[in-house]
RNA sequence: GGGGCCGUAGCUCAAUUGGUUAGAGUACCGGACUGUCGAUCCGGGGGUUGCGGGUUCAAGUCCCGUCGGCCUCGCCA
């Protein structure tokens, strides 16, 4: 079959198979397909009226479907009473027109991939009458998302947005391809769940069979999967919405799509080069371009050190430099005392920015850096030898020529340093660095830089609560050379967990699973997790394990965030069909709303409301 | 929960230091027009400046609150 790539009409529209009009009664071909070779073809197209160009004895309209535009003309010595209702279209009308394909001779249109005939009409049928649209599907200048979202069926007809569509169709499909060639299976998972109280703030859904029971929309099909392993299933993919309750973001929304995977009988490498062979394979289809493989497997010790993040922007250097000995040396109070207290200082190197960015400018950098904990921002502009700065003073000649020397800096350069705790410095000048390198375009916005980031801490010390929390989650199987420390020193304990990244987006995560019921008892142990809890939570997984289980694990990637990531936008909302906003509302809908007093009451539920309400 | 930006005609935006009757483009309505393709030309209608309160002789503009949208910190195993 050919044609499987996506393919760029001259209009800019995609096109994409099926390009007829198979089981279709009404039309004959689309508004995307005729060309020159159509010409003297008799033919029916629906859709609707994009523009009209009204001449009185002459009326143009531009007729729209999700394949493309054709110009439409109605001539008045054809026919009275069509004239006269084709005079009377507007913007989003919906129309069958039949009529004979003709060349434009010398009208050609060559900014339309149709541009080359037009249909002469001989009848037209107004299907349905719109409402004149609060925004035309074809604006260049976007109304404001609140509106675009109240009328989402009207959004949903602007070309980006249905090219945003076909491709995480493109996508999804490539993907389940890509898994059933090799063996797995799809398998679904509830969505009525039992509520896990780690992580996440679940969606709950009363039980009225049960009172005052609840299921919980699932997080994740993360022991749904993994239970499938122990049964044998040992190759499972599933394209799984997953629902979590928090605060949303430009990359996060409360119901979103994962590609879940799981297998049984493999190594962390084994998943790694699985999901390897899928981002070539997705790159291959959805780009026609070969991506290098093995995708580069960094430590998170390694990327934590040098970008200050666990999901780097590869795209670009610019790492983070460590001045400690400069600092612990120097005679300005700020890095000196950040040092003898254990913290750290680092920078990094704008190159030749240093005529860019005014005071005020820098200002507002400082500011910007506040938001991540940093107290201050120091910088310097880079001399012939000498630091130019209002701290260039407390460091003598020697402690400027280190400096330049330690982050390779060249005149014109401009350095920056945060002294500080070293989650800190990490926070301020991973954000930092992110900024700069899209303000000062170190990058090609249309690159796709993927990698994985490995050996993440199995725990992390959480000073509220005084206890060991998962980084990734309980099930996660420490690294086999790290067990003994489980006891002694669990901050180092790494595991084997790791992420897919791609731009400074963390776009999947997963890990090799536990499937040792003593090591398993140890890691909750070790998170203050009692077995009684133990076995209240995940009792229904610990029980699975007691009977059999093979060595397993598995990865999730965020398919909203890789179709926003190959669709080159900056928020998923653009991706999904139907998104909600950052308050998880869907203005299309009016959800969430209030239900009736006689809902309630079959779910023994009441409600109580804050004062205001 | 915190910080920031925004809200003026259906839509996109403008409105000097707080000062005359809140303007423009587009959309819409009426008219003209047989080769347009962002059609053109003539004419017309259209405003509780998100909402509530306050300061002031005077508020779109300043202050407080509130609602909504977006970005973000916390949060998201």
């Amino acid at each position: 079959m050919p044609g499987r790539r996506l393919d760029k009409g001259r209009d800019g529209s995609r096109t994409f198979p099926p390009q007829s009009c198979d089981f279709t009664m009404l039309r004959t071909h689309t508004c995307g397909e005729l060309r020159s070779e159509h010409i003297g073809q008799s033919v029916t197209l629906g859709g609707w009226v994009q523009n009209y160009r009204d001449h009185r004895g002459l009326v143009f309209i531009d007729l729209r479907d999700r394949y493309g535009l054709t110009q439409v003309v109605f001539n008045l010595s054809h026919d009275d009473q069509m004239q006269s209702v084709a005079r009377g279209l507007r913007s989003e009308d919906v129309v069958l027109v039949e009529g004979e394909v003709i060349s434009r001779s010398e009208n050609i249109n060559p900014r339309l991939a149709t541009g080359e005939i037009e249909i002469k009409a001989v009848r037209l049928d107004l299907l349905s009458k719109s409402k004149t649209p609060p925004f035309e599907p074809s604006t260049t200048d976007l109304p404001n998302e609140e509106l675009r979202l109240k009328h989402r069926f009207l959004d949903l007809r602007r070309a980006a947005v249905q090219q945003s569509m076909v491709l995480r169709h493109a996508l999804t499909k490539a993907t389940r391809n890509y898994f059933d060639e090799h063996g797995f299976l799809d398998i679904e998972t509830p969505i009525l769940g039992r509520s896990t109280p780690e992580g996440a703030r679940d969606y709950l859904v009363p039980s009225r069979v049960h009172p005052g029971s609840f299921f919980a929309l699932p997080q994740s099909p993360q022991i749904y999967k993994q239970i499938l392993m122990i049964a044998g299933y040992d190759r499972y993919m599933q394209i799984a919405r997953c629902f979590r309750d928090e605060d949303l973001r430009a990359d996060r929304q409360p119901e979103f799509t994962q590609i879940d995977v799981e297998m049984a009988f493999v190594q962390r490498d084994d998943i790694l080069d699985v999901i390897d062979g899928l981002m070539a394979h997705l790159v291959r289809e959805l780009r026609d371009e070969e991506l290098a493989l093995p995708l580069p497997r960094l430590t998170h010790e390694e990327v934590m050190e040098r970008f200050g993040s666990d999901k780097p922007d590869l795209r670009f250097d610019m790492e983070l430099v460590d001045i400690e000995s400069i600092a612990g040396a120097c005679g300005f109070g700020v890095f000196k005392n950040t040092i003898e207290a254990g913290g750290r200082v680092r920078g990094l190197n704008a190159r030749g920015a240093a005529e860019k960015y005014s005071r005020k400018m820098i200002d507002e950098l400082t500011a910007f850096v506040g938001d991540y904990g940093a107290k201050g921002l120091a910088f310097f502009r880079v001399g012939e030898n000498v630091l130019d700065s209002p701290i260039a003073k407390f460091l003598d000649d020697q402690h400027h020529r280190e400096i330049i020397e330690a982050l390779s800096a060249d005149p014109g350069d401009l350095l920056f340093f945060v002294a500080d705790t070293a989650a800190v410095t990490s926070q301020a000048l991973a954000a930092l660095r992110n900024r700069l390198g899209r303000e000062l375009q170190l990058y090609d916005p249309s690159e796709l830089n993927i990698a994985w980031v490995i050996d993440f801490p199995l725990v992390t010390y959480n000073e509220e609560e005084d206890r060991w929390d998962a980084e990734h989650h309980p099930f996660c199987q420490p690294v086999a050379e790290d067990v003994p420390l489980l006891k002694t020193d669990p901050g180092a304990v790494r595991a084997q967990s790791y992420d897919l990244i791609c731009n400074g987006y963390e776009a999947g995560s997963g890990s090799i699973r536990i499937h040792d019921a003593s090591i398993q008892q140890d890691v909750f142990d070790l998170m203050g997790i009692q077995s009684e809890e133990a076995e209240m939570r995940f009792g229904f997984l610990l029980e699975a394990l007691r009977y059999g289980a093979p060595p397993h694990g598995g990865v999730a990637l965020g398919l909203d965030r890789w179709v926003m990531l190959f669709a080159g936008h900056d928020n998923i909302r653009d991706v999904i069909a139907f998104p909600k906003t950052q308050k998880a509302a869907d203005l299309l809908s009016g959800a969430p709303s209030p239900v009736d007093d006689r809902q309630l009451r079959d779910l023994s539920i009441k409600t109580d409301l804050p004062e205001s309400s």
